[in-house]
DNA sequence: TTGTAAGCGTTATCAG
DNA sequence: CTGATAACGCTTACAA
């Protein structure tokens, strides 16, 4: 039993002297108050401590201000990256964060979109995994936005944003034989995550174009260590590749480590190395990676100015955004 | 305006044919429900796509199972490995993590307390900044519990976790003249925090008492950034130093990279290196830091077990954790 | 501009 | 075990 000492409005404004309508409306942007009672009854709340009540308030408004931000491996770099601009850039529009951990078993996802809904978010943002549709259909029947990231582009979550993850692709295989690089590879994990297929797509079919093959291994998840084992792998084979594109900067990091201090070779003399989100580390000394840049910024903004907007301009929208490239030193020339 | 078009318990209740209250008692363990009832009730909500909404219930109980969380650079690898920890074992625990980014401006963190009291979170966790006294009064005072973690120890605020930073550093300076080495120095941010200095008053303080003497340099915050510039700093120096404890591993990474590419020094042959927080990046090969654990984990576990306890339980508290020694080779020896 | 009164979706209390 | 009824703290017609 919590001791259940918090203020209520009613206590200010018998302190205050007038209804609790006058305090309820002090409280409300754009209510029609006068100075005078507006002074007293935040002077009076000021002196009991009086807070508004979300809960309360989100019952009757039946809008909570609270959005869900659904989310695995949140200490990856790039996934807390984006995890900072949205709770950033969500905060400064007057709303709060929920964050609901997934891990990879069946359901995690529909568990937390229903965590979402328990508490009448007003919306769910999923970072990660695939949420059932019956429960999205759920989510939308309830008057909920839903927001996907990098996700499949076949549920119809109002809003999806996406990478162009194929041009990507396309453009380090350009700029590898550009290079002069004559054995193309690309690292991919087996996530199997549409981003992380698009890159390879895309990365093949210019290779394709160009009159390449393309060596392609996949092995764990998206982190350092399969990076290093991937490169393991590649690394001994005969027709070992000069460079390697790597679906993330996470495996572009292991893949360098293993290459450099393994087998001895000099990047980007002897193997070039590209990555895919320009995490921090991508931008170490150690590493100086050549990547694509999550926009992750972006991605963001659009997300809080979808959820802003009101209801009847919140329809389903697909918006494509461009990774830029940014030019380091584990590729030749530049 | 948004269309109000959840499922009430009302709505599930005249589906199943019985009262309101059934349908309460049905949802809320430990009620007394029979078998039948019980199975219709859920019956009828699964097919109305019924979900207890915990904003009335938090109303009502007082209590909303929300925990805010209250932190900043969350994109950080040690605070978001903390991160995930905390949302994760409070998931399990049946509670929900609220975030809130704070930034380094004044009253960030009281601003992010008020919207806690707002939510009526039934406790706030504090990873970052310093809370006015006043406001943590109030948080008390309306029983929401506290946890400050990393914090001042001057705070009443009920929960208090914190790492025996004096006698890490003293550990350090001890291993370091084992090694060897002669000339020691202590890179540290600006910040100042709590453990950050604590972390140096020891290294400082077994120095002394080892007859050393110790440089220190601080500058900026505990980044990546930040090591490198150390590194320029206390490298040029006509007293260089040959080994260093940097306040945190993002500053140790940082000062590796300069020490070894734009000194070409050896690590650790010419220069011994240590941090503090283990993260990820620590054991990657390029840095092979020694460096002291974040028990990440337990702080979370105390955390959540505090909050779990009945109210009566749950009185000042205060936790000292030990950082265990990770041994890899940025020191000689070992 | 102000106050009164109804209602949001729950749970707790108390008869039956 | 079940159902009515009264809160919880707030917002919002509606009337004054």
């Amino acid at each position: 039993m919590s001791s259940k000492v918090f203020v209520s409005a009613q206590e200010v404004a018998e302190r205050a002297g007038v209804s609790r309508s006058a305090v309820s409306r002090t409280f409300t942007p754009g209510a029609s108050v006068s100075a005078s009672t507006r002074k007293r009854v935040l002077e009076a709340a000021e002196e009991l401590g009086y807070h508004v009540n979300h809960l309360a308030r989100g019952l009757m408004r039946n809008e909570s201000g609270i959005v869900c931000l659904i989310i695995s491996d949140v200490a990856t770099p790039y996934r807390s990256a984006l995890l900072r601009e949205l709770t950033q850039q969500l905060q400064n529009a007057g709303k709060i964060a929920m964050l609901i951990n997934t891990d990879r078993s069946d359901g995690s996802v529909d568990r937390a979109l229903q965590q979402a809904i328990r508490y009448r978010a007003d919306a769910s943002v999923i970072l990660s995994g695939h949420p059932d549709k019956s429960i999205t259909q759920l989510c939308l029947r309830n008057g909920q936005r839903l927001v996907l990231i990098n996700r499949d582009d076949d549920q119809l979550g109002p809003l999806k944003i996406n990478l162009d993850d194929d041009e990507s692709g396309g453009r380090i295989a350009t700029a590898f034989v550009r290079a002069g690089c004559r054995k193309l590879a690309f690292a991919n994990s087996e996530a199997g995550t549409p981003s992380l297929m698009g890159r390879e797509r895309g990365f093949l079919a210019m290779a394709a174009e160009l009159g390449m093959n393309v060596i392609v291994e996949r092995y764990g998840w998206t982190g350092y260590e399969a990076g290093k084992v991937l490169a393991q792998r590649m690394l001994t084979r005969s027709d070992r590749p000069d460079a390697v594109f790597c679906a993330t900067d996470l495996l572009a990091c292991g893949f360098m480590d293993a290459a450099r201090h393994q087998f001895g070779l000099s990047i980007p003399e002897q193997l070039c190395i590209a990555g895919f989100d320009d995490i921090e580390q991508a931008s170490w000394s150690s590493y100086n990676l050549t990547t694509f840049a999550q926009p992750v910024s972006q991605i963001a903004a659009h997300t809080v100015e979808w959820l802003s907007r009101p209801q009847e301009d919140a329809g389903e929208h697909s918006i494509k955004l461009k990774a830029e490239l940014v030019w380091r030193s584990s590729i030749r020339g530049g």
